[in-house]
DNA sequence: GTCTCTCCATACGGTTCCGTATGGAGGTGA
DNA sequence: TCACCTCCATACGGAACCGTATGGAGAGAC
């Protein structure tokens, strides 16, 4: 019996890229190993992508999607800010994001991946933001909470990654994750930044009566 | 006039290779590149060492040495737990250490620097929960805050090395550093894990006093 | 001076990848 | 059926490394 040889697109090759990122890293995108990967040669290859560069961008432009727009799009689907930040923190660290998303920042020197990370880092953390001047903060202390929320996850998932001996899991994770929120939202009297803690409180009092206006879902494109 | 040619030693090697991680990174540890650096050639290389992984692990234990060890042997002389963590934020943060350190744990699934990096999160993490428990926290949430610290820390390098535009500098900078310090030593009255809040109040109140045991000094090996 | 030991230069083969060239195999429309 | 168009296989050249082999160049011991 002959074994069927499907065709392959562009999008075979991109989703092979991804996989390979998420476990070699950007080493992983190489033509020949991809080929036999997928059962095929670079004859192939070089039919549906110009070069190495062009499957590079291609890859990043589907991470893009999966891992910015479609998760901040499902996250904000909640009902108030603070059920938005805890439904993105137990996504984005409790999942098999991490490889891809460790891999990528790892690799930001690269031309191609920069500008991506730039992008992926702006939106997200401009979308933390937003929750939290929704709860009050005023927007510089926002903006420092949010990348201080960013730095966290970042270094949290390169840790999972690298050194997952270091991280906790189950109930000892679900802590850590209350930890940690109870700092982004937490109320803070050292500095004299004035962050309403009335704000801050009502954060923390309850997840469903957050709303701080008219529409139940906040903006997703700043 | 004939330039002088000083012969080589291992450690202009490892020196050199310690740079080379800084600006490439792994890649950059490549024999031939870094001969022409050094303005030799192979041959010297290959009589100073083995092969590749050897200057690898010889660099590797220089790292452990220089940003591990002495810089924990420089931040102990600080007078208490406060004085010290705060020491040890400023100075692992405002440095040109990060490049390497970010390009090393990027690398971390190479078999010889895993452990590397493995000794030096234990190590590091050890001091800074070691500096909480000292302010009377109990070792449970010490562990956890100072894994809470040491993520951020990760990514918070990581975006100084590869997204600076997103790290604020100067006087927001501090401001930054103060609210994550803030949120380390910070009480939380979220959860029940009964970390005495008089405790976080007295590493909150004062660098100079709050010194547990008789020893000005804390205990630097775990 | 010359012996010897340390250190380096040069040349070579091997591996892994990129990118190109070229010739098909197999389906599709007229 | 037959020309064509899409897709893939194979072969080749080149670059960047690693590691080995071997022949010196220089400096100190005597």
């Amino acid at each position: 019996m002959v074994v069927r040889k499907p065709r392959l697109g562009p999008d075979d090759w991109t989703a092979a890229a991804l996989t390979a990122i998420g476990e070699q890293g950007l080493t992983g995108v190489a033509v020949e190993p991809l080929s036999t990967r997928l059962g095929t040669t670079k004859g192939s290859f070089y039919w549906h992508f110009a070069n190495r560069d062009a499957l590079l961008e291609a890859a990043l432009s589907s991470w893009d999607e999966t891992y910015t727009d479609a998760i901040l799009r499902t996250v904000d689907a909640e009902p108030g800010p603070v059920a938005r930040l805890r439904a993105l923190f137990v996504a984005v660290t409790a999942s098999e994001r991490a490889p891809v998303e460790v891999h990528l920042h790892a690799a930001a020197d690269h031309p191609a991946v920069a500008p991506a990370m730039r992008r992926a880092v702006a939106r997200r953390t401009a979308y933390i933001a937003a929750q939290l001047t929704a709860l009050g903060f005023d927007q510089a202390e926002a903006d420092r909470r949010a990348l201080f929320a960013y730095a966290t996850y970042l270094g949290h998932i390169q840790l999972v990654v690298r050194i997952p001996e270091a991280v906790p899991t189950g109930a000892a994770l679900e802590a850590y994750l209350d930890t940690v929120l109870a700092a982004v939202l937490g109320t803070q009297d050292q500095t004299g930044t004035g962050a309403s803690s009335s704000a801050a409180a009502a954060g923390r009092a309850s997840d469903s009566s957050a709303n701080s206006a008219s529409s139940n879902r906040s903006s997703l494109s700043p």
